[in-house]
DNA sequence: CGCACTATATGCGCGTCACGCAAGTTTGGG
DNA sequence: CCCAAACTTGCGTGACGCGCATATAGTGCG
């Protein structure tokens, strides 16, 4: 739909720049520790970055949208993956595997995850970031069991709670001290929101 | 816990105040339709409201939360909403017995609903309130049913599933030009989260 | 009833930020 | 080889969030 990929070298560069600039936020976040977001200057993102300020802001509104940059575009893989699973499949177990190949593969990070976690404000970023996988999710969800309109209500309750599901296993898994595989975590947690409605009747 | 009512004069104007800003700053973003929130300056609030500049910021933090205030409150209202329901009720009808006397009664502000749905800053802001709901019905849940610790992961993903099914029911009722009654469209939509999980072990 | 005490409202000022605008610079196509 | 489009960058501006100090109103006690 909106992303494809043009070997176009200006399209390259500015994936690379918007990743470093992100990478910088992260890492310069990381450092100051939980309470000192508001200590990272945009000013020390864009320098560790290697761009000037202002192109900074030509990427990302504001610093919070920078960190958040990979979950979201987790996010937005994830109705992309629902899709690319065989249609034989459960809907159940399609929607755990796209889920678990998103979000589990590879790990994620502890640190920034935590840093995410314990930050009012990259709280509310990584919200929005998960919220934008609700749509195409639902989309692809409707796709697959081919149901008309009337369903629309159903489908969309089922991708916001999967999205929920994905961020509450994140948190849970962060709690725990001894990690399991997190893909473990998110097959629990998103299997207590798909049997439901599978064994529904589907 | 944290908001007992103490008939103080001081507390009750705090309050008074607090709502007096959150109308305003609702007032006047409806005024400007959905694209001018910028527009809406905070000293046009706070006269509005009949307070100084300084004192809308010392009630919130930005005009989001502000404007999303009256949701933050209903949020909170939700686990202990749930809590006064009557114990030998099951959990997938207290549920959303609850949601519908804190959400649905009186029916919602339509114009308020459909501003807040259609700008993207506003949208954030109504996340993090709904989040707010979650973990304090997850205690709840969890106190009602006397379950161990080992099934945190389970309440936690139903409360936000819950929440989720809240926010996406407001959605799918505005898109309705035809209104229902929001109750119904609530009912469905928790229906499809709650469902399950009772008809699981419970 | 008055007095000390505390909570709240307000004014002032500072540092930061997001963004519009207008160059300067790089990329891609004809 | 040159032109047009896209991107980066520097500058300037308006607004915002908040710390701090002060004035004021509410509260409990003797």
């Amino acid at each position: 739909m909106d992303d494809d990929e043009p070997r176009d070298v200006r399209t390259r560069n500015k994936r690379a720049v918007r990743e470093a600039i992100s990478a910088a936020a992260l890492r310069l976040a990381l450092e100051q520790g939980p309470g000192g977001l508001k200590l990272v200057r945009v000013s020390d993102i864009a320098s560790a970055a290697g761009v000037a300020p202002r192109t900074y802001n030509n990427y990302f509104a504001s610093r919070e949208e920078a960190i958040c940059a990979f979950q979201a575009d987790q996010a937005r893989r994830l109705g992309r993956a629902l899709r690319s699973r065989p249609s034989d499949e459960p809907l159940a177990e399609a929607i755990i595997a796209a889920a678990i190949e998103v979000f589990a593969t590879p790990e994620p990070d502890r640190a920034g995850l935590a840093m995410i976690m314990s930050t009012p404000e990259l709280q509310g970023e990584a919200l929005k970031a998960f919220t934008m996988a609700e749509e195409p999710l639902a989309a692809a969800i409707a796709e697959r069991t081919g149901s008309g309109p009337q369903d629309t209500l159903r489908w969309q309750v089922m991708a916001a709670a999967v999205a929920a599901a994905v961020r509450i296993a994140g948190r849970h898994w962060l709690s725990t001290t001894s990690p399991p595989p997190f893909a473990a975590v998110l097959r629990d947690a998103l299997g207590y929101v798909v049997s439901a409605q599978a064994s529904g009747d589907l």
